[in-house]
DNA sequence: AGCATTTGACCTCG
DNA sequence: CGAGGTCAAATGCT
């Protein structure tokens, strides 16, 4: 397959393409009386496209490892178990209740958690946070202090049945709602298959989730609307996404580095949002995650894959990650990419959809 | 019937 | 004690 060269070649295209369009934004900002914080911002973003672009070449050049997704989207998840273990994870207390909790920790940051801020503007109105790949279910909203909107908390859906514990919130900010905070907790290690590839999904379709005050849900059998939309969103999108690796304690970043769940899924679907963009009929969003009450409606890959591609800002919570992006962009030798790599074989659960992987070696 | 979501109650932590 | 996080019964949907 060549997947990996159509992959970069999307990558680098939609980069340049969102370049553009964050350039055409930037000019119709200085004919408005826009804030100059906007523009800053817009002038920031299309600086960060073309540095994306620019790595992608620089990757191209020095044998374009699929990893490039992981410099685009810049985002590592940093395990911060005081123990260095991943299962410390206190989230569920019932598995903490199976345990001897004398000597465990009782702090709730032990777990990896790293916080993506989703904006997404469609001019139809169809936006919400996207799918990240994997299917989530919804077990609790809570109405935080100060916040306009309700917190949403999902947990994997495969909790159960593989002992899957991550978990994630989706909190809709107060002063834009197109922003979405999502609270990645705790890793994968469920094997979700859905996310790799437009395939059937093996598991019941969920339910659409009803229109609740959090999200702004949209309809999903607009299949026509969103043929025509796919194309408009993968250039009207802007994703911008902030990623706070928090409980980086330990800044030494230890070995349990991986990536969230929508970046490994991200590494194959991808290199679809270019290519299907055009042709979004030929394939049902069949493999989109399920559960994540938040994003069904968003659901068609190529939203998802473009709006994940036209990522614009990386900002460590201690600007660590800030300074790491920043050396990927002058730097082959990315520490990012070396994260990639240096996933713990501890983490790896046996069933872990190792896709970045397989997407390299999937010529066969 | 089975699974997902909703939602009030309960638990933990600061 | 209050806020945030989770549980679990009720409810809804397919």
């Amino acid at each position: 397959m060549e997947n990996s060269l159509n992959w970069e070649q999307s990558t680098l295209i939609n980069e340049l393409i969102q370049g553009m369009e964050l350039a055409k934004q930037l000019r119709a900002h200085m004919n408005s009386t826009s804030s100059a914080g906007s523009r800053e911002m817009l002038i920031q973003r299309i600086l960060s496209s073309y540095e994306k672009a620019l790595l992608i070449l620089k990757w191209n050049g020095s044998g374009g490892q699929p990893q490039v997704s992981a410099l685009i989207t810049g985002v590592l998840e940093s395990s911060v178990s005081g123990d260095g273990s991943p299962w410390s994870e206190d989230c569920d207390r019932g598995f903490k209740d199976q345990q001897d909790q004398s000597d465990v920790s009782k702090k709730r940051k032990v777990l990896p958690t790293w916080t993506d801020q989703v904006r997404i503007c469609s001019e139809n109105g169809l936006e919400g946070p996207m799918d990240d790949g994997y299917s989530w279910r919804k077990y609790g909203q809570k109405d935080i202090l100060g916040a306009k909107y309700p917190r949403s908390y999902y947990r994997c859906t495969y909790r159960s049945t593989q002992n899957c514990r991550a978990t994630k919130q989706v909190q809709r900010s107060d002063d834009d709602p197109t922003i979405f905070e999502l609270v990645y907790r705790g890793r994968h290690t469920c094997n979700q298959i859905h996310h790799t590839a437009p395939q059937p999904q093996p598991q019941p379709q969920p339910q659409p989730p009803s229109l609740d005050k959090q999200e702004p849900k949209q309809n999903h059998h607009h299949n026509n609307h969103q043929q025509q939309q796919s194309q408009n969103m993968l250039f009207n999108f802007r994703t911008s996404l902030r990623v706070n690796t928090e409980d980086l304690d330990n800044q030494e970043m230890n070995p349990h580095c991986t990536f969230p769940s929508w970046m490994r899924g991200e590494n194959q679907n991808f290199a679809f949002s270019t290519l299907a963009a055009n042709n979004l009929g030929s394939y049902s969003p069949s493999f989109v995650s399920p559960a994540t009450s938040g994003t069904n409606y968003f659901s068609t890959p190529p939203c998802r894959m473009s709006s994940f591609g036209l990522i614009h800002n990386l900002q460590h919570s201690e600007s660590d990650l800030t300074e790491i992006i920043s050396a990927n962009t002058s730097a082959t030798n990315s520490p990012i990419v070396d994260l990639d790599f240096s996933i713990d074989p501890v983490e790896l659960d046996p069933n872990f959809p190792f896709d970045t992987l397989d997407f390299s070696n999937n010529s066969t």
